[in-house]
RNA sequence: GCCCGGGUGGUGUAGUGGCCCAUCAUACAACCCUGUCACGGUUGUGACGCGGGUUCAAAUCCCGCCUCGGGCGCCA
């Protein structure tokens, strides 16, 4: 195995070995085919049935679908082979058969449901396009921290397990931790302002979320995973700035970096990143574009939160990217910090696509006082959230942030159906297991 | 959480009371075929989510459960 070729780098005159899955068995009489397959690609290995060891020919034809195989044998030119290069087999080793009855085809003659699909991962990311995905998605998180690099943010990793949620407890997970009530973190908020208003300044994270809703929708995860920045002597407007440089880094990393991976995905032809100045909407604005497009059947007034159907409509009268800013401050969270000169309204903003949100984020409340009597307006006991609101009297930049959802931004770049499809082994409602 | 629509061989489907001992594709098995590239051809194997009910007769209608998808709410 240490002299393993990768079927893309087997050029013709050279003896090699190469090792992968079986994808395809074809036997025209005399002469067969067997299609291999690794992480690079495929490769043809011929047999010729009167001109080959018995044994040999045996073996090769007679394995199952998916099995893993070590082919020795020399590469040969040959344009009428798929890739113009074929094996002609002196070995063949059948290292682990698969059974012959699949749960999926990988060969994708025939469509699984995602369900299937997600119960059988191994298998589904045996196909081009899905293996596409998790290729784009890495590419997309290394654009991602690169970007934040350039901002000159400092990667942090905060707690999952923690005492108290973000907004209180109603959508948490709770855990018993060595006897004691806990909870997984439905988001870092809290912690990323603790790091920000320290001399670190600029942070971002990378993380798990987890959130106990039991929505069922195409674009909702229990288990997601949240692009976090917060910056000290950052407003709302510096925090969109750094958003919409990290989305548009990820639109240009994919376009420039995943071509075969986007021909994979049969997205090739109209990938186009967006030219990274997106639209800034006062909330009042947006809700008068709304109202014109008369979509709805009641207009909205001033203090409503926009409805699926209101998003989706001015997401089609933008056409792109958009940012929704100067939310109320009801239907914002008490963190988010008011304008100084209109307690009403708030620094919040979202960034949306025209099919969802992407991103919420606004300037922080960073004065003590003012933090405290936010806490006791939306309920919750301060005391609980005295490990956080110390801090504030020490020394407390006025700071901004967001949250970005990564399997969003991912489904949203490669227009994908459901979220889950973004997601290794996503964890919904009803999915706890693979 | 509320509302809607589904669950048929390994996989994906057709089939709204008897005309269907369930259709088609693919997979699987056997045979034929010396250049396939979604190879082709012949034959064969294999299924009505679970439990209960209505009916002379149920994949099909009703009830409950499990499960999948979608819409809304909420959100990232």
């Amino acid at each position: 195995m240490q002299d393993r070729t990768y079927t893309e780098n087997a050029e013709p005159g050279d003896d090699v070995t190469v090792a992968g899955w079986v994808h395809e068995i074809r036997d025209l009489g005399g002469i067969a085919f067997l299609i291999l397959r690794d992480t690079t690609g495929k490769i043809q290995i011929k047999f010729e049935k009167d001109e080959m060891d018995e044994d040999l020919v045996e073996t090769g034809l007679g394995v199952s679908r998916e099995s893993v195989v070590s082919v020795s044998g020399s590469v040969e030119e040959e344009p009428r082979a798929p890739t113009g290069v074929e094996i002609t087999p002196d070995e063949l080793e059948v290292i682990s058969e698969a059974d012959p009855e699949l749960p999926l085809d990988p060969s994708g003659k025939v469509d699984a449901d995602l369900s299937t699909r997600l119960d059988n991962r191994t298998l589904d990311l045996r196909k081009e396009e899905v293996q596409a995905i998790f290729e784009i998605r890495a590419e997309i998180l290394r654009a991602a921290r690169e970007q934040f690099r350039e901002f000159h943010c400092t990667e942090i990793n905060t707690p999952k397990i923690v005492a108290t949620g973000t907004e209180g407890g109603t959508e948490l997970f709770p855990i018993t931790y060595f006897g004691e009530e806990a909870f997984m973190n439905q988001s870092p908020q809290l912690f990323k302002q603790l790091i920000a208003g320290s001399n670190v300044e600029r942070v971002f994270e990378i993380g798990p979320i987890f959130r106990a809703e039991e929505h069922n929708t195409p674009r909702h995860l229990n288990e997601a995973t949240s692009i976090d920045f917060e910056g000290a002597f950052c407003d709302a407007d510096d925090a969109m700035d750094v958003a919409e440089g990290v989305v548009t880094a990820a639109y240009e990393a994919v376009a420039e970096n995943c071509s075969d991976e986007l021909e994979a995905l049969g997205l090739a032809e109209e990938f186009e990143a967006p030219d990274g100045d997106f639209p800034r909407l006062s909330y009042e604005e947006a809700i008068e574009r709304i109202n014109a497009t008369g979509e709805l059947d009641e207009q909205l007034v001033w203090g409503d939160d926009l409805p699926t159907e209101a998003e989706k409509a001015l997401g089609d009268d933008v056409g792109g990217h958009y940012f929704i800013t100067d939310w109320p401050s009801e239907i914002k969270p008490f963190y988010i910090k008011d304008h100084d000169d209109d307690e009403q309204l708030s620094t919040g903003f979202d960034l949306m696509h025209p099919r969802m949100e992407l991103v919420s984020g606004g300037q922080r409340e960073h004065r003590h006082e003012a933090l405290i009597e936010g806490f006791k307006q939306q309920g919750l006991d301060p005391d609980q959230f005295e490990y956080y609101t110390k801090m504030f009297k020490y020394g407390m930049p006025p700071h901004a942030g967001f949250g970005l959802g990564g399997e969003r931004l991912i489904m949203t770049i490669l227009g994908l159906d459901n979220i889950r499809e973004a997601v290794l082994f996503p964890r919904d409602r009803q999915r706890l297991s693979p």
